[in-house]
RNA sequence: GCCGGGGUAGGGUAGUUGGACAUCCUUUGGGACUGUGGAUCCCAUGACCCGGGUUCGAAUCCCGGCUCCGGCCCCA
């Protein structure tokens, strides 16, 4: 038996790594574009950094373990935490915004599944120091070209989680977790039943969550308004009871801290109103879909996904929205807009046409080695192909046949009729015709 | 953690009413062919996922595990 790669990892043969590197170059160049600089973190980090953004529970399902001096530390489940953390340690006082962007490998402890590994990689950006509409147009905007750069189309869907925030501040804080495990799940006739069993029905949730489109966003308008004129009823203390405890009910006293931390008038639309506006100009498509909840524990208003097709059942590729993390981390509060992107999600439905360059071979036989050698140092100076040299012991036929079989470009020959001419034989391996030809004029001919 | 379907050389496969050195193609290395590749021929290397059980005998039947694929749960 030989040693097995360990489950839920990969390798990455010489073809599948030249495609990655291909479209993260893509991605990468992009991203220096629009001014978002490159940085990177650990791919490990304390344990601790995880459980306070996502809480305990979510321990389960990370690569945590003690290391030799008992602390205990986790290989990295995602890169927003580690981000932030790297913010709040070195860049606060930064001037801002501050336009970051990342790409590494990500580890979780899950059943592995299509699109789904162990081991994965993830690309994404962070916009740190605002939340104004401007920022998260240009964040997704930017999410979005970034999929197109690939050769993906992506379905992008744009959500605000105001309104549902304050539809859950005013239903009981015993029924919120049945309530968002419907709408999560897409429930229905359960969320429908719920509701009406708890009175809730008239406040339009479902109606909310229904809205899909351009004309979604009118009548979320006149439903927010609905919704100001029915929580000024409502006493103080039970319109700021925190909606975290509420979502995650598995989770006892250590989400505190996240409690009420909703942007500050959940209702005002027209932020969101203004951000779809701006993405138009982006010339960005999106849906508005009230029905993205995506984690209401730290993102703070506008959030999206993009989905593409192709994927089976894990379509997304991109999720990301408004958030306040520094704060928790132990940084003075700011809010930042960011995504992250599935990039092994992307890689299984790109569709590339770049090949690597063709190698050049040298062939040569062995009284001039020495010459061959050179030759090769030369070339591999003076042209962008590789350029390849037999360690093999070969004669003149094998090594041709190899570099045949390598699919080489042209092979140089050199024998000692070549030495002695001071030119070498240059072989076009597609067509066999060949040239007597000066190393300079070698050079020149294969280009940069 | 749960459900279903698979695991035979590096890749693709034949063989499962249990029976002798496990089939073929391809790949790889060598040779025919040490100054000219793609063809052909010859040789070589290379596998029954692992562990138990049943049996005179297991790739084949049974059990457990591992793992891959698809789905559920989860998805920060």
């Amino acid at each position: 038996m030989t040693i097995q790669r360990p489950r839920g990892t990969r390798d990455f043969l010489p073809e599948d790594s030249f495609k990655r590197g291909v479209v993260r170059k893509r991605m990468q160049d992009l991203l220096e574009r629009w001014g978002y600089q490159e940085i990177s973190t650990p791919t490990f980090e304390h344990l601790e950094l995880f459980t306070i953004k996502s809480g305990a529970s979510i321990t389960e399902e990370i690569y945590a373990f003690k290391d030799k001096g008992g602390r205990d530390m986790a290989l990295r489940p995602e890169l927003t935490a580690p981000v932030m953390r790297m913010y709040v340690n070195e860049l606060q006082t930064a001037a801002k915004p501050l336009r970051l962007h990342y790409f590494g490998n990500c580890f979780r402890y899950e059943r592995p599944q299509k699109g789904r590994f162990r081991e994965f990689w993830q690309l994404g950006a962070e916009l740190i120091g605002s939340d104004r509409p401007d920022a998260e147009a240009e964040v997704i905007a930017l999410a979005q070209k970034l999929i197109e750069s690939a050769g993906v189309s992506g379905d992008l869907h744009l959500g605000y989680l105001g309104l549902i925030r304050t539809m859950m501040k005013m239903i009981p804080a015993s029924e919120r977790p049945a309530v968002m495990k419907f709408i999560d799940k897409k429930e229905r006739t359960l969320l429908a039943e719920k509701l009406q069993e708890i009175g809730a029905d008239h406040l339009g949730l479902i109606e909310l969550i229904d809205l899909k489109g351009r004309q979604a966003l009118d009548r979320a308008m006149e439903m927010a308004e609905d919704l100001a004129r029915l929580s000024e009823n409502l006493p103080p203390d039970e319109v700021l009871a925190g909606t975290s405890e509420a979502v995650s009910p598995d989770v006892t006293g250590d989400r505190s801290a996240r409690s009420d931390r909703a942007a500050p008038s959940d209702l005002d639309l027209a932020h969101f109103s203004e951000l779809v506006g701006l993405l138009e100009i982006y010339g960005v498509e999106a849906t508005v879909d009230f029905e993205i909840v995506r984690g209401l524990e730290y993102y703070t208003g506008t959030v999206f996904e993009i989905y593409a097709s192709g994927l089976g059942a894990q379509n997304q590729i991109c999720g990301g929205g408004t958030y306040m993390l520094a704060g928790l981390l132990g940084g003075q509060e700011t809010r930042s807009t960011g995504f992250g992107i599935g990039f092994d999600r992307i890689m299984e439905i790109v569709a590339l046409d770049e090949k690597p360059l063709a190698p050049v071979a040298v062939v040569f036989v062995p009284q001039v080695r020495s010459e061959a050698v050179r030759a090769a140092k030369e070339l591999r100076d003076g042209i962008a192909a590789p350029v390849v040299l037999d360690v093999m012991g070969r004669g003149l036929g094998a090594q041709l046949k190899q570099a045949s079989s390598i699919g080489a470009s042209f092979a140089v020959i050199i024998g000692p009729k070549e030495v002695e001419e001071g030119k070498f034989t240059l072989r076009d391996m597609s067509t066999g015709s060949q040239e007597s030809l000066t190393l300079k004029e070698i050079r020149e001919r294969l280009g940069e």
